[in-house]
This record gives C-alpha cells, structure tokens and sequence, in this order.
DNA sequence: TTCGCCGACTTGACAGCGTTAAGTGAACTG
DNA sequence: CAGTTCACTTAACGCTGTCAAGTCGGCGAA
C-alpha cells in the first residue's frame, strides 16, 4: 500500500515533470516563433532558452514540425473559442459582423500565429494517426461561421442565387482573410496608398 | 579599325555568353521553383541543373534572394500585362469582373509564382539602390485596378459612402486574394468541403 | 543495502544548407 | 608573345535539423 502509494506518487512526479519541460519546450518555441518567425528560430535557440541541449527537445516532440503544428492547435482552439462567444448574439448579421472583426482582430494582433495558421502550407496536416481530425469540432470556427451563414439562407438575407452555405462561408472567410493576409505581407510596400484593414473588412461586410 | 571591330565583336559575344548562362541560371530557377517550392530548392541544385558549380551562380546573382525578387518580377510584370489587355473593355462593370477572373487564372495556373509574389514576406522590398520602385508604372496591375474603380465611383455605381477608391480596390483585390489563397493553402484539408474558387469568386464579385 | 534497470538528458557527430576567399585557366589585349 | 581580365572552380566556413551512442540520477526488487 504505502510503497504502492509512494511509487504510483514518484511515478506522477516524474510525469509531472517531464509534462512541465514539455511545456517549458513549447512557451519558449512560442516566444521565439513570435518574436522571430517559425523559420529563424532554431531548435538550438529553443533549447537554449530553457537551459537545454538541441536534442533534448526531440525527446518530447518527433521534430520540429511537430512542434509548429502543436503549437498551431492551440491557436486553432482559442479563435474558435473567440468565435464561440460571439456565437450567442442572436442576430445573424450583427453576428457575423462581429465574427469578422473578431476574426480581423486576432489576426493582426497575433500576426505570427496567424501567418503560421493560414499563409502557410502546413506539411503534416493536422490529423492524428489514424486520419481523424485533431481539432474538436465544437471549437472550430469554421463551422461557426457556416452555422451562421446557414441562418442567413434560411432568413432569406441572402439574394437567392447565393444558396449554397459552403460557398458563401468561403466568401467570407476569403474576403476577409485577404485583406488581412495582403496587409501582413505587403503593408510596407511604398507603391500603394495601404487603407487601415479593420476599416477595409468593416467596409467589405457592409 | 579590323582590330576594334573584332575586339568590339569578341566583347559582344563574351557579353552575350554571359547573359546566356545568366538566363540558364533564371530558367533553372523557376523550374525548381515551381516544381519543388521556393524553400526546397537549393542553390546547388539550380547549378547542377545547368551544369555548374554553385558558386558560379553568386557571379550573376548577389544571392537566392535576389534570385527570387529577378523571377518576381517578371511575374509582376506578366500580371500587369495579362491586366492591360483587359483594361481596353469599356464597361468598367465587366472589366472589373474579367479582371479579377483573370487574375484568379493567373494565380490558379502558376500556384508556385503566385506565392511567392503575394503570400509571403519578401525580405528586399522591390525598389532599386536609389529607393526608386522596380516596376515600370505602366505594367502595374494595382494602378489598373485603381483605375477601373474610380470611373466606377465617377459612374455612381457605388454606394456613396463607398468613396475611396485604394478601400475599394484592397477590398476588390483583397476578396480574390482571399478565396484563391486559402484555397491554394487549404484545398487538401479535408475537413471543409472546399468549393470550386472561381465559382466561389464568380458569385463574390456579383 | 545493493544491484540492475529505466529513461530523461548530453555528447559528438552527420549531411546538407547558403555563402565566401582564394585559385585556375582560357580568351582577349597590346 | 607576355600580360590582363574574368567566368568559373576548389575548398572551406558557420549554420541548420537530426540522430546514434553514452551518461547518470532515481526507482523497484532481492
């Protein structure tokens, strides 16, 4: 009993541990992703950072795209959450005014995350081994904003051509997203007169 | 005055055979370029491709940097041609919609240029050493798409608080940019039934 | 207590990357 | 024919992600 009890307790400790490296791992990937981009931070910066050696990292994550597509989950989580919240304001057009700003806003306000999230092709695609979806479908955001737009046909909102719930989410996520994603990459470009972008997306969903 | 000729001749050439090899260098390039992606093709590849030594390449090109803005442009440049045929429309209403299908083609034909000119971050802003931009301003596809707004503001098409022609135009610009790069970036994932992006770009621009 | 194992972590190395200083050799110049 | 030029090569640098092998402290069992 006691020895069991000591044991199975040493053993959670040991577990512990190794989780709060693992952690230590992915908050100091996460600072240097942000701060530096995903492509000029090294493991051997990672690592450092923690007060490891390179390969200690390699213990906790199959390489270093593992440990971009983890901490990407995450970032997947908390915009569907962000979306979540707006998802109980009853009006259909006021909330999918909301979801877009929304949207806009944790896009420019996390712009290394988002680059990571949707201007990147991601090589492992985000399915576990099985070929099931990692994310949870009741935080994904894009089925948010497919219910929502779904609402929208039904309430007659939408001209009638426009039937098809898919395409009209992709409308606009895409609007959307291409102003952002354009303004990212290109806002220092000296050629063109660049327009605020949360005032081009409130403009583009009007 | 024989001498000068031939010298003047000997001097021709050698410039030629060195443009040649420069243009080799540049055909290589976007062949691996568009075949293997930007990132994946290495320097010593595009030499072996031609049959030189790496290094051979840093006589023409400062770096792959430079290697890609010279590829770059001549994309923006084929873009802003392919632009220019359909600026002659009259209608600015159907030249705006052939215009964005157009550039839809384009970058749905030629993925791999198309992301390197708009979905990432070019570290060399395209200006030369004076800080003078590279593009020549006739071929730029932006000011034809400035342009093609304005006349429709001057034409009341739009709603009068839609007064600004750069908005307008990064909502336009942006919108196609949107649906074509999430799709060219996300079109594998399998958990968003993914809708055809001309369609989807067909209905926006109604 | 002592032995042996387990496993988190380190050491030292590998191949490949972009890039560069120094050298080579054929073609051009005078 | 001697000298120069210059496109190109050789050999190396420091960097990257990654791995096989080794180290060593803490655990369980005798």
């Amino acid at each position: 009993m006691t020895t069991s009890a000591i044991s199975s307790g040493s053993l959670a400790r040991r577990e512990r541990q190794k989780a709060e490296t693992r952690q230590a791992i992915l908050d100091a990937a996460r600072d240097l992703f942000v701060s530096e981009g995903v492509e000029a931070t090294t493991m051997r910066a990672i690592a450092a950072k923690i007060g490891y050696t390179p390969t200690a990292i390699y213990h906790h994550f199959q390489d270093k795209d593992a440990l971009i597509v983890e901490l990407c989950m995450a970032d997947f989580k908390a915009l569907g959450q962000a979306m979540f919240k707006i998802g109980r304001i009853e009006d259909p057009v006021d909330r999918l005014r909301r979801m877009g700003l929304a949207y806009a806003d944790f896009a420019l306000s996390n712009p290394s995350q988002y680059r990571f999230m949707f201007m990147t092709q991601l090589q492992h695609p985000m399915l576990d081994a099985c070929g099931n979806p990692v994310t949870p479908p009741d935080e994904d955001a894009y089925a948010f904003l497919l219910h929502t737009v779904t609402e929208g046909i039904d309430a007659g909102l939408y001209r009638p051509e426009l039937s098809d719930p898919d395409e009209l989410a992709q409308m606009n996520w895409g609007g959307i997203h291409g102003i952002v994603s354009l303004w990212l990459n290109h806002a220092t470009d000296p050629q063109i007169p660049w327009r605020e972008p949360r005032e081009t997306i409130r403009s583009l969903i009007d």
